[in-house]
DNA sequence: TGTACACCCTGTAGCAACTACAGGGTCAAG
DNA sequence: CTTGACCCTGTAGTTGCTACAGGGTGTACA
């Protein structure tokens, strides 16, 4: 298949597909007389693979990693499920990150008065206090 | 007072207060006779609110709005008011499409049985269905 | 007076993970 | 035979910095 029914069966683009292949993550395919690329099931499944992992947020490092390791079918599962355990401590992290910074700007939105920007509490929020004398 | 006392006063970069001059959020300050950069209260105070206002998650497009509102003082504080509601559901959204996959990661991960890879659940899961068999 | 060292300058390249061109070639339908 | 959809390579842009390279400056100490 050509990569445009390549890309549109991976719900990717095409300009995405050829990224991939430039950083390593998808071989290389054959080309045809015309120099397209012409590729198989395998890439498609390899492509698909790809893009279920990043949409559950793993960096393409780890996708990578993830590929190599699913390549080797004997080995033990446990790398896999390290990667993927270090992966849900980062997406815990973020969630706290982004909950305390939601709590903080609540509570500075909570303080606008609708006055002007003279006395606006958020503007005064930002700046600094021993500095908003100016 | 020079780039690096104005950098560690406002806990960013000596490279970070270039750049943010370079994109014009820091007005260029007036140079000594050795072409150094020579800062003055008012640029401390203007890029500690560009730091606070970064930590609080704002884009630097965000900062650059505020930072043009905070310069009319007799203007209304709703514009601020409504750049910092807008940051907020994006917070909100960001929260819930983290939660969503730390769910579905979570199952992910507690699907695992500590086998082979090539019985590995989560290999199975990022895997298309129909292709599996390859 | 020399020199070592911390600081300053400009300009450019790098990071993630793509996206969007520009400027061409190919192929099937009408 | 030409229109349009697709393909190719290569490069530059995005966000928000960070890290050089290759220089100049200022001061402290021997």
């Amino acid at each position: 298949m050509k990569i445009g029914e390549l890309a549109s069966a991976a719900a990717t683009k095409v300009e995405t597909v050829r990224y991939y292949e430039k950083i390593g993550l998808l071989p290389p395919p054959a080309r045809t007389s015309a120099n397209y690329r012409a590729y198989g099931n395998d890439h498609l499944a390899r492509l698909s693979f790809i893009r279920r992992a990043r949409d559950l947020g793993f960096t393409l490092e780890a996708v990578r990693e993830l590929l190599t390791l699913s390549d080797d079918k004997a080995q033990s599962c446990d790398a896999v499920d390290g990667i993927a355990r270090v992966h849900l401590t980062e997406i815990d992290r973020k969630i706290a990150d982004l909950s305390a910074l939601r709590g903080e700007l609540d509570r500075v939105i909570g303080s606008c008065r609708h006055g002007t920007v003279a006395d606006c509490k958020i503007i005064e929020t930002l700046a600094p206090r021993t500095l908003t004398a100016t």
